[in-house]
RNA sequence: GGGCGAAUAGCUCAGUUGGGAGAGCAUCGGCCUUACAAGCCGAGGGUCACAGGUUCGAGCCCUGUUUCGCCCA
């Protein structure tokens, strides 16, 4: 083995191994429990970034895990057609040509974007493939696949026809930029510093005004009343007068209505129907006249009179220029306040009236909620359920209609004839009522999200009753980001439940955004972004990987440090070359050898105490895989491979390795690498590449270690008297290694230890290790004592375990340094002995506390009191050398 | 304005029925000791945001306050 991992040709190597042996491949295979993941598709023209490697990576983990535990394991991939995102791409590759897509039609414009498709479309997907993505890609999908656009026709038909799907003309979210409503989850609020206009509005008798607060003074000019709340004493009596709206000079009415905050400004409110939500809504109640002043770009228009023409920012400018000179602008404030953007392109969003395409969501959502509440979809961390429920009891309807060209064309036709609305799953011949065959589709095509909401059974081949369907819905889990759960989990639930009747998933977990060490949002203007690719170009995947799963804690945010990414690498590194140890000591090994470890008692004490480690950190790991306590996982086989395995045992067994005693010899081979084994086993589904790399370097046939059996907890290798044991000595050698480091003994010069120990039994221990403790000390010499006296030039140390150990030191011992310490120990201890005295001697504490809790209080006095007086010891001696 | 969450070592964070405060990194000291200097050994470092309360006992439960983050209006 090289003496340095060197993971880039690894990577390679191993990613086409996997797809040439396909062992990503689901089996199918009967009475095996099923597992199934579906990708959180990313958008067609998505680049890698480090939210999605977070995702996948979590993804890919669960998958491996299960793939190993023997499950039926499916995960699919695919990506989404993105229809904003998409057309503007290709719209700008047009704009290079000096063309929009009005130049080239249609038909030919969604040509172009296939073609886009082909050309660019991939890039994400090669990049999951470098992450390590162990997806069935032979069931790669896209949502404009013709299966899926079939699964989207079909869902649109049936709703519409059990009325859950209408079209009407309301007030939306529209984007001027993109020429499109957006629904409202894809309107993002951004505080942002404004001015709040006090308007000037004239009573129709010219006998008054009122004063009337507005951020958008423009749309004025589409004012159809003014509303005041029904109690609001100021105004009572203003309803039969009326209001002379200034420059438009209309007479527009006064209506009272609850809506109407009285706090707020003046307590009276401009009324546009057609251009605010709130508006639109007391329009309806008071059935008001609906005026749209611009258009489809925000430019004004002909209702607007002398402004028709101007964009409506401009407008507003000039609006609020004419009002104050004709003495109707009272005063402009600073205003801070929510503005509605396009979370695409960030244009502010102009509410205005359409035509469109809604779901009714309410029956849906019904179920959804249902579901959720009644367990059988689980929210991970569980702090999610809160936000879920209250979104989902306060859902609108949904618009699904967007006035682009790239997505689903929507499934219904209007006969020129007769104006007979069609919905149907193919283009009909002719009109049912008239038979006219002058039929014309709907322009509008749907919202990516409703194609994406079938995701979980359209991938799977509905609406065809496949064997996929039976055998992987509903899948078991879904990791997604938590900024989507109502864009995408809510929507993927209903549509599960309506459609399949069953839930999408069991589970859902929710991951927190990736942000840069400070915990800012990495987006480019900042230059904070860590790009994945670069990443792993740098660190190796596998350290990357381990990264994002380690930094992976519930309801956490992710604050990703590089340098952590580093030392992973060292982790990795380090693995590395304890493996290029053991193969150094086991290539020629009989594979008999290993079966040793089946037979735990006949094993020597290192071997039985590493094993009853492996066995405590097998159910650590299965626990925390199973809990999606992914941060656990991490650190418990860091925790054990580094500073158990390589650190303890490697170091322990060296001198076994090097015996002339066959025994020992065979007893250290087996034991290494079955425990080398079982780590390389729990760790593939964090870092895939470095532990096939080194799977394939053991001793033996090896084929792949992803389709080895995860390891199971084994009740014989549980030894707690071994670990007790063991705690002892390594207590011991530690012992000695802080005298001689305070000491600033040289390494190389040896010393002479000594321990004083009560106990027959751990005497007798520590006297058969003797040697081992020797060699880990560098002591010629280690004395064991049941009791004695400390000399008075030597370092010492009271181990937790209880026995004393002494080094002597001659004129090594800095008494200045040491006396200090005594002193620090000694505050802690008087503290500590406050505390325990003062429970000890609390009557309600003893009636109250458990009978094991007293005790461990009692004996930790006594532990204390003897610290106490072996402190005081210490600096006596330590005084008669002063 | 409403809701949710966070506050623990210099930094990033664990701490899962309330019962002796932990890890990684960073810092300091010593080492090329036959896998690894991408390493080894050792050490220092905390008023668990603040103020109350419940309890024999609170980092953990309750109330309030402060600061920060997110979502909604």
């Amino acid at each position: 083995m090289p003496k340095a991992y060197e993971f880039e040709e690894a990577e390679q190597r191993w990613y086409e191994y996997w797809l040439e042996h396909k062992t990503f491949s689901a089996e199918m295979a009967e009475g095996k429990d099923a597992f199934s993941i579906v990708i959180p598709p990313p958008n067609v023209t998505g680049v890698l970034h480090i939210g999605h490697a977070l995702n996948n990576t979590l993804q890919d983990l669960l998958t491996r895990y299960h793939r190993m535990k023997g499950d039926n394991t499916l995960w699919v991939p695919g990506t989404d057609h993105a229809g904003i995102a998409t057309q503007n791409v290709v719209e700008r590759q047009l704009a290079t040509e000096k063309m929009t897509r009005h130049d080239l039609g249609r038909d030919k414009f969604i040509e172009r974007v296939w073609q886009w498709k082909t050309d660019k479309g991939g890039t994400i997907i090669n990049q999951l493939k470098r992450m390590g993505a162990s997806c069935d890609w032979d069931r790669e999908r896209f949502t404009m696949d013709e299966g899926l656009s079939k699964a989207v026709r079909e869902v649109f038909v049936r709703l519409y026809d059990e009325g859950l799907i209408y079209k009407g003309d309301y007030i939306v979210n529209w984007c001027p930029r993109c020429h499109t409503a957006l629904a409202d989850d894809e309107v993002e609020h951004d505080p942002t510093k404004g001015k709040l206009y006090h308007l000037r509005y004239p009573y129709a008798d010219g006998s008054g005004s009122v004063i009337i607060a507005t951020t958008r003074p423009e749309t004025m000019l589409g004012d159809t009343a003014v509303a005041v709340h029904p109690d609001d004493e100021r105004y009572a009596g203003l309803q039969e007068i009326g209001i002379r709206l200034p420059i438009v000079d209309r007479v527009i009415p006064v209506v009272l209505d609850h809506h109407v905050q009285r706090e707020f400004g003046t307590g009276a409110l401009k009324v546009t129907p057609a251009h605010d939500r709130d508006d639109y809504e007391i329009g309806l109640r008071h059935n008001l006249e609906r005026i749209k002043i611009m258009d489809d770009h925000g430019i004004m228009n002909d209702q607007a009179g002398k402004y028709a023409g101007m964009d409506r920012f401009a407008c507003r400018e000039q609006i609020v220029k004419d009002l104050n000179e004709m003495s109707f602008l009272d005063k402009i404030e600073d205003y801070d306040h929510a503005v509605g953007k396009c979370y695409r392109c960030a244009t502010v969003v102009e509410p205005t009236t359409s035509k469109q395409w809604f779901v009714s969501v309410r029956p849906l959502a019904d179920k959804a909620v249902a579901a959720v509440r009644e367990e059988r979809i689980k929210l991970y961390p569980d702090t999610w359920y809160n936000t879920f429920y209250s979104w989902m009891d306060n859902i609108r309807d949904w618009c699904i209609s967007r006035q682009i060209w790239w997505g689903h064309r929507i499934p219904a036709w209007t006969c020129k004839e007769c104006g007979k609305l069609i919905v149907a799953l193919e283009a009909p011949d002719a009109c049912l009522i008239c038979g006219s065959s002058d039929l014309e589709q709907e322009t509008d095509v749907l919202d990516t999200w409703f194609s994406s909401a079938l995701w979980p059974f359209s991938t799977l081949g509905w609406p065809e009753q496949t064997k996929e369907l039976a055998t992987f819905y509903p899948t078991s889990v879904l990791i997604t980001s938590f900024d989507i759960l109502f864009f995408w989990v809510a929507r993927m639930m209903m549509m599960g439940l309506h459609f399949m009747d069953e839930v999408p998933f069991r589970d859902v977990y929710l991951h927190a955004l990736v942000r840069d060490k400070h915990g800012k949002k990495m987006s480019k203007s900042t230059g904070n972004v860590i790009d994945p690719v670069d990443t792993i170009a740098q660190y190796g995947t596998d350290a990357f990987r381990f990264t994002l799963t380690a930094f992976a804690a519930q309801g956490r945010e992710i604050k990703m440090d590089e340098e952590r990414i580093d030392g992973y690498r060292r982790f990795i590194n380090k693995l590395w070359n304890a493996a290029r140890f053991a193969q150094m000591h086991i290539k020629n090994s009989d594979p008999g050898i290993v079966a040793a470890a089946d037979k735990p008692v006949d094993l020597a004490l290192p071997h039985r105490w590493i094993l009853s480690r492996t066995d405590a950190t097998i159910r650590d790991v299965r626990k925390a895989l199973d809990g999606y306590d992914f941060n656990l996982i991490a650190s418990a086989l860091y925790q054990f491979t580094w500073h158990e395995f390589c650190d303890w045992y490697v170091e322990w067994i060296k001198r076994d390795l090097f015996s002339d005693d066959e025994t020992k010899r065979e007893q250290a081979r087996g034991v290494l690498l079955c425990v080398l084994e079982n780590i390389l086993k729990m760790l593939h589904p964090i870092c895939p590449f470095v532990t096939e790399e080194i799977w394939s370097q053991l001793p033996g046939e090896r084929g792949t270690v992803m389709l080895e059996p995860f390891p199971e907890a084994n009740p014989a290798w549980q030894d707690a008297e071994a670990e007790q044991s063991m705690q002892l000595l390594m207590d011991v050698i530690s012992a000695v290694r802080t005298i001689r480091s305070e000491a600033d003994v040289h390494p190389t010069m040896k010393v002479q230890a000594s321990v004083i120990c009560a106990d027959a039994a751990q005497r007798e221990l520590l006297s058969s290790f003797s040697d081992a403790l020797g060699s880990m000390t560098r002591a010629e010499s280690l004395e064991i004592m049941e009791s004695g006296t400390v000399p008075d030039d030597a370092g010492h140390v009271l181990t937790d375990s209880g026995v004393e150990v002494f080094v002597p030191l001659k004129d090594l011992i800095d008494v200045e340094a040491e006396l200090d310490k005594l002193a620090r120990e000694r505050k802690k201890i008087e503290q500590e002995l406050k505390r325990v005295q003062g429970k000890l001697g609390n009557e309600k504490f003893l009636n109250n506390a458990p009978a094991a809790v007293v005790d461990k209080e009692r004996a930790k006095q006594e532990e204390l009191e003897t610290r106490l007086a072996k402190n005081e010891e210490s600096k006596a001696r330590l005084m008669k050398l002063g």
